[in-house]
DNA sequence: CCGCTTAGGTTTTACGTATAACGTCTGCCT
DNA sequence: AGGCAGACGTTATACGTAAAACCTAAGCGG
């Protein structure tokens, strides 16, 4: 009191207990034992509570030169599956005592060259989704630890990633679909050049590859539900047989491709079997229900923040992509069902 | 070169360029006008370049008492509606050089006692979604400037707020419904306590109480899509004449009401009409499309953050209610229009 | 009684920046 | 000639913290 305006220091606590700043520092740091004695400590900590004390982190932050403080790079955060991401993310951070700052990639700030003029806290490593590679090498520049998320292992400049394990998601999915007895499939692809949806292209033609009597066919949609409406309609009323499976590289692109075959009169599923990926809250809204791949963004997030964790360690990330599960729910069924 | 590990200071660049510090300080701070050479002024933008200097944020902002930080706390982020809050407030933010760290409130992490803890970063200030008045006086507690988003006016302690106009929302839905011939009402509420939802609960009992022979009947549910299934299905099941319209407190909610008429055997709208509130994506993704009001939230999060860098600054924040829009599509349509 | 250890602190320093306060030199006016 | 005003810098300092280095007195073994 008397004091006023300014936030007190701990040279404030250190006069109000009776003691020397260092004292304060070693108390609230906790390594004041064999060193303070157990009065002055208790002392020095009631002085802090009655003055209302927090350290400034700008302060410890120079001091200790490190923040504590992580950077989350996602493509654009009006996704759910990132939104989840960040959450995991957050909560394996706040367990270490580690702040999460996010930076929305590509679109949402201008042209967002630079994540770290943005972000204007200090950093102490990078957790970075499946970005292009200008971007990627302008992240290394800045020298910090860096954990790649769903991103070629070969092509990350030798950070460390973690990946969510699509291709045996798609292989879930596709063997599914075989199963069904389906043999013409339409793969709609999400129009972003980006590895995780290579992985997907890759692993559902070498599944198909397998077996004989399949086609498939690609159509590319941005990542949007009105965007894929267009997209599968026009696919789905090419000449020609039309396919009996609709592969979505998303739920977003799978909500779209409802869309479309309610304007062409086509049944989910009874004409046409639709899968999704992401297994979001719109696969269980929409009707039927959506058959899809649930990926686990928040194990996702934390997976990622723990392997930051670990290389700031110096230890060993924990290796091994994340196992994902088919959800099969209404919109698959066999071909010519109805 | 023959540095090695440690990155540049301001004061490696002025030996590189040699200068003082001071010279680099004022170069980089772009206060030198007057004060430093053109020529010399060169000399030290080419060493900054050179070496790859970075200011060092946590010496800056120790050095100027601010952070350029804010914080945005919001009551869960696994929502589109937030993330477009996010996303406009860091859009205005990085105008202003100022950076947006994320604080996810009640759920995700914890007890969540303290945004402060959890956020490393030092703040400048902060912005809040409606929340718990013991959350929000831990706030005011820290003293920071505080803008409240969709928070009671009355009851922010002084602190300057920023409402989305969902009273007009309110009234737009019920003038739509009522025109259609709609007189027995059910509200879907959320099962929070907030002051946004209380909002429209007021609001459209308010509007109907002009009205002769309308009734409402109220059904409460967690913000979720199953949650409101299970809620929607007990209400419409309950005796009496069953209501023709179902207004919900949000989109979300009113997924949940499309998926319990069906398992009524009740189409809509032919049977029962259904509003939401927000406009997420889900809106157009579900069969038929949803009658709903259109929340801006990005423009939400834009004036939000006009408003803290206004109470930053000293000025007056820009009062006003943010407009809403009805956006009418399939999901209502005339009583008994079977 | 000397010297060593230990408890219980204090003094000092450094982190990197921004800026106030202070110099110097040259040119120019009166 | 004296002085004064830029132009062009430099020197010094402070921000608040953590921790290394230092100090002092008491206890104690030999």
């Amino acid at each position: 009191m008397a004091r006023g305006s300014t936030r007190p220091t701990s040279r404030d606590v250190a006069q109000a207990a009776g003691v020397s700043q260092a004292a304060v520092s070693l108390v609230l740091g906790d390594k004041w034992h064999g060193r303070v004695s157990e009065a002055t400590a208790q002392r020095v900590r009631e002085a802090a509570r009655d003055l209302g004390y927090r350290p400034n982190l700008a302060a410890r932050n120079l001091r200790l030169g490190r923040t504590r403080t992580v950077l989350l790079v996602v493509p654009a955060l009006t996704t759910e599956f990132f939104a989840g991401v960040y959450t995991g993310a957050t909560r394996v951070a706040a367990e270490h005592g580690f702040g999460v700052v996010l930076y929305p990639s590509p679109e949402g700030i201008g042209p967002a060259r630079d994540p770290f003029a943005s972000a204007q806290a200090a950093l102490d490593g990078v957790i970075a989704s499946s970005m292009a590679a200008d971007a990627l090498s302008a992240i290394r520049g800045e020298a910090l630890p860096l954990v790649m998320l769903d991103s070629d292992p070969a092509g990350s400049l030798g950070a460390a990633t973690v990946n969510l394990d699509i291709a045996d998601g798609v292989r879930q999915i596709a063997d599914h679909l075989l199963s069904l007895g389906h043999r013409r499939f339409l793969h709609l692809a999400a129009d972003v050049p980006s590895w995780t949806f290579d992985v997907r292209a890759r692993e559902l033609a070498a599944r198909l590859a397998g077996v004989p009597g399949t086609s498939v066919r690609t159509a590319r949609s941005p990542i949007s539900s009105e965007g894929a409406v267009a997209a599968a309609e026009t696919a789905l009323s090419e000449p020609g047989p039309r396919p009996t499976a609709v592969v979505c590289d998303d739920d977003l692109l799978a909500a779209g491709t409802y869309k479309a075959a309610r304007r062409l009169g086509l049944r989910v599923p009874d004409d046409l079997s639709v899968t999704g990926l992401d297994d979001l809250a719109l696969a269980t809204a929409i009707d039927p229900e959506l058959t899809t791949v649930r990926l686990d963004a928040e194990l996702f997030g934390e997976r990622g923040m723990a392997a930051l964790l670990a290389v700031l360690e110096g230890r060993e990330p924990k290796g091994g992509d994340i196992p994902v599960r088919l959800v099969v729910r209404g919109s698959t069924a066999p071909p010519g069902a109805a």
